[in-house]
RNA sequence: GCACCCGUAGCUCAGUGGAUAGAGCAGCGGAUUUCUAAUCCGUUGGUCGCGUGUUCGAAUCACGCCGGGUGCGCCA
């Protein structure tokens, strides 16, 4: 649906084409950088007068000219050296908002080409606890499939598990060293870990028990009964554990493939690039080398075979991709992983070209999770911090706050409350940052109620709900049906008027995180709505508002921030709480 | 050694070719018999790491330097 800045955008397009005779310039048009200039600006005329030779501001000049005033905007007024500034009529924001109000999707269409989307996100090594360094990974990718869906892509979200790696040969001889079978009953992974850990310290001090694992590792890859129905007894305790974190933070996944399932693939893919000339002997493995047409690769081959012939990551991500391709389809596919695999994924990625795959691959990469040391995030001991145990202390810290607040409530209600809080708070910190850079944990920063957190977000959904709860009690009722009235603009209120303009331009900010894979950006436009809502509540009554007619427009306006607030933390996996 | 990422207010961060660089926190000063103050308003605070260039215009692009991080043939 079109808002008033599709409209500026619209006209710009008809007067370059039928006055100017071009079509190759796009428009940019933006929010004003500062408000007193308009809604919003234009720099075309300097992208032209650029190639035409002619000065921006007589340019500028002639689009105002040409434009004039419409029904959407006031007389487009020229400033600085060319920019084109545009007000918008208080009427056009209100038609546009009467038009977008009653739809289920807040004016947003789904996209037109439709794509094949799989995303490989979370993929913890199994056998081993989740720990904080699994929790990017996890909510991005969750993001990232929640959004491209809602936009109207066929996802699917596939958790790339690590089951088939050298932690296993560790498990199967710790367990076959120390195994206690109810100790892994009761909490099997805990179990396990400390089976790794204590595997891998003996290895360190000893080649003999490294000797060991390694050829536990073999006797599993090799089809040996006894370590096949063990691993398979690891990893099904291993997936129930996993499963009830990410129940607790409701992310989910179409498929969770390991890498066991790709193993018998990996022969013939190695033999395949052989055979093409892509891979070569080198120093006794196999290797693919990028020489001649990525220089950026030029020294840096890829290995996909060992010198003792077993296969590697590399090699697994290869048949998966494949997989992928002929299975399913796929179009594009994002790995959502952190920044150091940078150079692995540029590998794959051109070993993709060389195979003639020319579907859209991304590796969406992050940074780390640091401390307020600004070193990575560690427990006292200098262990990794569990998921589990970090989630416990977020519902917790929440819960606290809550008790405090909120004396009336339910024992149930109260955890329930802080169960949401607590999780959507320490998804959002991570989310509202820009995910290239390392972000420093902070948990007085996670938890506060002010500046750019879950709470301060929710606190706004939860002021609207309030309201809107009071209206339905006295007869108001879902606000979708209000009655027609005849709306004046000419009393509309300035931070009305933010609200419209505010809400309509919700598209935006999804369009941008998707094309960009960064959800930092809905995060920053649901803080704005945020704010601009607050204001609005602050200096418009609603339900003591001193018409009828302002009464039931401004419960429409809260009735779609509502909606639009509500959305938009859904994408983001936060559960929009209603009172808190 | 080479490659990639980062450097913006005291702190945590937005802003990647547009006008006078923004927010939050912290600090200071105000507002509440509330549509939930878990809020709002005001205010202090900047050689955008440094230098040179490209451009009508540079925090943003190019090159060089400084500082921090990460990666670089048998881990994942």
């Amino acid at each position: 649906m079109k808002i008033p800045q599709d409209w500026i955008f619209e006209k710009l397009k008809e007067t370059l084409s039928e006055k100017f005779g071009q079509t190759d310039y796009i428009p940019l048009v933006e929010p004003c950088s500062n408000p007193s200039f308009g809604d919003y600006q234009t720099n075309i005329a300097f992208l032209m007068a650029g190639q035409l030779k002619e000065n921006p501001r007589k340019l500028a000049e002639e689009f105002a000219r040409i434009i004039g005033e419409n029904s959407v905007t006031f007389y487009p007024e020229v400033g600085g050296n060319g920019f084109i500034n545009f007000r918008v009529k208080p009427k056009a924001y209100l038609n546009a908002f009467l038009a977008i109000r009653s739809d289920p999707r807040l004016g947003i269409e789904q996209t037109k080409e439709p794509q094949t989307i799989v995303i490989d996100f979370s993929s913890p090594n199994i056998a081993k606890e989740l720990h904080v360094g699994h929790l990017r990974s996890t909510i991005l990718g969750d993001v990232l499939r929640r959004l491209n869906l809602f936009l109207g892509h066929r996802v699917i979200a596939d958790n790339h598990l690590g089951d088939w790696g050298t932690q296993f040969g560790m498990v199967l001889l710790g367990y076959k060293k120390y195994g206690n079978r109810l100790a892994l009953a009761e909490k099997p992974l805990e179990y396990l870990e400390g089976l790794y850990v204590r595997i891998q310290k003996e290895a360190k001090e000893s080649e003999r028990i490294k000797e060991e694992a390694k050829r536990e590792l073999q006797k599993l890859q090799s089809g040996d009964s006894e370590n096949l129905k063990l691993w398979d007894v690891f990893v099904h305790a291993s997936l129930k554990e996993l499963d009830k974190i990410y129940q607790k933070l409701n992310v989910k996944f179409d498929y969770s493939l390991g890498e066991s399932v790709y193993n018998p693939m990996l022969p013939g893919v190695v033999e395949e690039l052989l055979q093409k000339g892509i891979a070569r002997y080198s120093e006794g493995a196999v290797c693919v080398f990028f020489n001649k047409d990525f220089p950026a690769l030029a020294d840096k081959p890829m290995i996909i075979q060992k010198t003792d012939g077993a296969y590697l990551y590399a090699t697994t991500d290869i048949a998966t991709l494949l997989f992928r391709l002929s299975n399913w389809q796929a179009q594009r596919i994002i790995y959502v992983t952190d920044s150091r695999q940078k150079l692995h994924f540029q590998q794959l990625f051109a070993l993709a070209r060389l195979l003639g795959i020319d579907i859209q691959l991304e590796h969406v990469s992050f940074g780390s999770i640091l401390g307020e040391d600004k070193k990575p995030l560690k427990t006292r001991e200098g262990t990794s911090i569990k998921l589990r145990e970090l989630l416990e202390e977020a519902v917790n810290r929440a819960y606290q706050i809550i008790d405090e607040k909120r004396k009336d409530l339910s024992e149930d209600r109260k955890k329930e409350i802080a169960n949401a809080v607590g999780i959507g708070a320490l998804k959002y910190a991570d989310l509202s940052q820009n995910r290239i850079l390392d972000y420093i944990f902070s948990w007085e920063k996670l938890l506060s109620l002010e500046g750019n957190t879950a709470p301060y977000l929710l606190n706004a959904h939860v002021r609207i709900c309030s309201i809107l709860r009071k209206a339905a009690s006295s007869g108001y009722g879902s606000s979708l049906g209000f009655t027609s009235l005849k709306f004046e603009t000419d009393t509309l209120h300035p931070q009305e008027i933010e609200l419209m303009k505010a809400v309509l331009s919700f598209k935006y900010s999804l369009f941008l995180a998707a094309k960009e894979n960064s959800p930092h950006h809905l995060c920053n436009y649901l803080y704005n709505l945020a704010k601009v809502f607050h204001k609005f509540y602050e200096q418009c009554p609603v339900l003591g508002a001193s018409t009828e007619s302002s009464k039931q427009l401004r419960l429409a306006f809260c009735d779609f921030t509502q909606r639009t607030l509500s959305l938009g933390l859904e994408l983001l996996g936060i559960e929009p709480l209603k009172e808190m």
